[in-house]
Parts: C-alpha cells; sequence; structure tokens
DNA sequence: CCTACCGATCGGTAGG
DNA sequence: CCTACCGATCGGTAGG
C-alpha cells in the first residue's frame, strides 16, 4: 500500500514537487561520490533531474559552481549534527563511544558523504583542507584537549599523539564508508562485516587510548 | 654538477631513453593518481610523454586497457616487496613494527600507489576487489593467522576481531599517504606531521593488537 | 525553464 | 611511430 509520496529520495521526483534546485544538489552528489567530478557530465545530472541541461546551468552557473554547492550541502549537514557530537564529547558517560558513534551515523546515514570528502581530498587536497579547518577545528579541538587533559590525569596514554590520533580516527571513520565494498577483502563475504567494522574501529580507538587498566 | 641521467624519473626523459611503453605508465599513474581516471585524457598522458596520441594507443588499444595496465604495474611492485613482508611478519622480533614498516615503504617509496588504490577502490570497487583478493590474500590470511594464533596463547587480546583490525590497519596505511595534503587538519602545518602520523599508525595498531602487560 | 547551437575536446581509427 | 581525421560528447551560451 504505497503512501503519497513524503519523502521522495530520486531526483527526478523531488523535481516534480517543485524542488528543482535540491534534486539537482541529491543528483550530482551520488554521481561525483560514485563516479567523481571529473567523470561525471552535467548532461548526466540534468538526465537524473528530468531537466534540461541549460536549466541546470541556471541554477548552477557552472560545472565547478555546482561542485562547490554540493560540497556546502554536505558541510551545512555536518552543522546540523555537530552539536550533538559536541555534547556526546563533553558530558555523560562513554564520551568516547558515544562521541564515535554520532560521527559514524553521519556517515551512515549517508555513505556518499564519506565518498564525496575521499575524493575531494584526492582531487583538491589543499582547498579541502581549507574548508575542514574553518567548519571542523571546533570539535577537533575539543578532541585534542580532551585527549591532552586524560593525558595530565593519566587516563589517557602518555605516549599518544593526540593530533595525529584524531587524524586517524577520522580517517578510519571516513575511510570505513567510502571503501566499504572493497576493505572487505579480508572479511569475505560476512553478511555483518559492515557492524564488525564499526565495532572494531570503536575498539580500535578506545584501547589506543586508553590504557588496559582504565576499561 | 649533473651526473649523466642515471635514474630518469619524467616520463620524457625515460621515452626519450627508448622505453616508451614505461614513460606512459608512469606518466598515466601519475595523472590517474592525481586527478584520477575520468578526468585524465589520453592526450595529456601522450603530452607527459612527448608522444602523439595515436603512438600511445598503439602500445595500450584503449584508455581502459592503459588503467588496468597501470594497476598490473603497481600490482606487480606489490609481489615484488611481498617477499621481504612475509619475512617480517614471520620471523625475527617486533614481527608487527617490522611488518607495518615495510608495508608502509611500499606507499613511502610512492604516494601516488595509495592514491591510486584509493581511487580504484571509489570508481570500481567489485572489480579493485576482486584483483586484492588474488594479489592480498596470501599476506592477508598470514597476518590473520599470526593474530589468531596470538590470541590463543593469550598474547593478543581476545576481543580483537581479526579480520576487521587488519582491514583498518590497511586502510591507514593507505590512506595516510593518499591524503596526506588533507588530513593535517589537525596537524596544523607541523613540518614532522608525516613522521608523526607514521609512528602513531604503528602505535596505534600494536596498543589495539597487544594488552599492555605484553608491551 | 526550454530549443538550438557554439567551439573545444574527447577516445579512437585510417593509412602510411 | 606520425598526420589527418572521424563522430560523439563536453561545458556553456543565445535567445526566448
Amino acid at each position: 500500500m504505497p503512501t503519497p509520496a513524503s519523502l521522495p529520495r530520486d531526483p527526478a521526483s523531488i523535481a516534480a514537487s517543485g524542488d528543482v534546485r535540491g534534486a539537482i544538489l541529491v543528483a550530482a552528489t551520488r554521481r561525483f561520490a560514485s563516479k567523481g567530478f571529473g567523470a561525471t557530465s552535467v548532461q548526466a545530472i540534468a538526465d537524473d533531474v528530468g531537466s534540461a541541461k541549460p536549466s541546470l546551468l541556471y541554477w548552477f552557473k557552472t560545472k565547478p559552481a555546482l561542485r562547490e554547492a554540493v560540497l556546502d550541502a554536505l558541510l551545512d549537514r555536518w552543522k546540523d549534527v555537530l552539536p550533538g557530537v559536541l555534547a556526546a564529547a563533553t558530558s555523560g558517560e562513554d564520551r568516547l563511544d558515544s562521541t564515535l558513534r554520532a560521527v559514524i551515523g553521519f556517515f551512515e546515514d549517508d555513505p556518499d558523504r564519506a565518498r564525496l570528502l575521499l575524493r575531494e581530498s584526492l582531487d583538491r587536497p589543499a582547498a579541502l583542507r581549507a574548508r575542514l579547518r574553518v567548519q571542523l577545528a571546533p570539535w577537533v579541538a575539543i578532541v585534542v584537549d580532551y585527549v591532552r587533559r586524560g593525558q595530565r590525569y593519566g587516563e589517557v596514554r602518555a605516549d599518544v599523539d593526540a593530533e595525529a590520533w584524531v587524524t586517524h580516527v577520522v580517517l578510519l571513520m571516513v575511510g570505513c564508508f567510502a571503501t566499504a565494498g572493497v576493505a572487505d577483502v579480508a572479511l569475505a563475504d560476512a553478511p555483518d562485516a559492515a557492524e564488525r567494522r564499526v565495532a572494531e574501529l570503536v575498539r580500535m580507538a578506545r584501547t589506543s587510548l586508553f590504557p588496559d587498566a582504565l576499561h
């Protein structure tokens, strides 16, 4: 029993509901994530949306401008979840686990986010770095601070390199979802591969941060 | 005092020395790694080599065939270092550290290898997965076995998920070199960022595998 | 938001 | 290994 389209996810129906701009962003995000910016034509995105190419170029003046808009939309969504991440990082029990789970949820909701970030870091590392410095700075600073404070109180291993540790944990989270289809070489065809990878990621982050005595 | 070109690294001089095919592979590897397959034109590679486009298409019949050849060359080089990696993994002291350092050296020698692998895992995950299953299987099996045996003897943490752990450590090594230009958001402009990341990677792998008592 | 069209470049081929 | 060229597609614009 199909309900009247309430949350249309495919670009064509989003466009049909009136939000052409939003439909273009969704279609472009999928194409850029799965095939890359350079391998995606404006025409292909227009086809996904059900519009003519010049219509797309009315909403986004150029192809590079569309890329920026896609990245803006991604980082806007990050800003939406950031408060929850910060809350998890600064209060309550099991701060590390709940913080990681919050970030993981962001990529779990849409693995295209992870693929897009990884592609950008390959295509235009300097540009992404500049963006992330602004958008990611507060969260990273808090985590680094949390690690350093833990080290002063002996709760965190003394030999942890706080900045490098955060970098690697973020890399693990992004890479985990961006490379889900291939990194399971070792995991064969385990049906629960995704959950196992997330669980092991969290375990690795925890054991590499805290001494055994405090687990 | 320039010595007579002994180890020419740029495609044009490799071609001039007679190895046109090799020059094409080097140029294609660089372009595919830095800009991606879809964003690289056959003409651009031919220009790097100093040949005409039809000459390139004489050596490699199609652009997709060139991509396969580039990947073949990469995995051939891996086969060269594999014995050393296996030796490090199966004998001597500090097996884990020396094994990781051997693999890290492979990517350190040419970070394009890491970028290329990451791009392939985004562009064609199924194809790369099939390739890696053949090429990477022996090494992964040995490491997984090593972890499992360690768990039986109590030398390795009981809650380690061997397959997921290997997957993540490989992801860290590849990602570390592929995203060197951007992942340092947290590391600011530390001049020793690269060494710090490698050191922290090894530390994370070690502490997430072994209980503190056995360090 | 469309049709019609632009010059440039794409991967690839004919022929030598 | 080259020159010359192919049809198709590229991002983008004119004009409405």
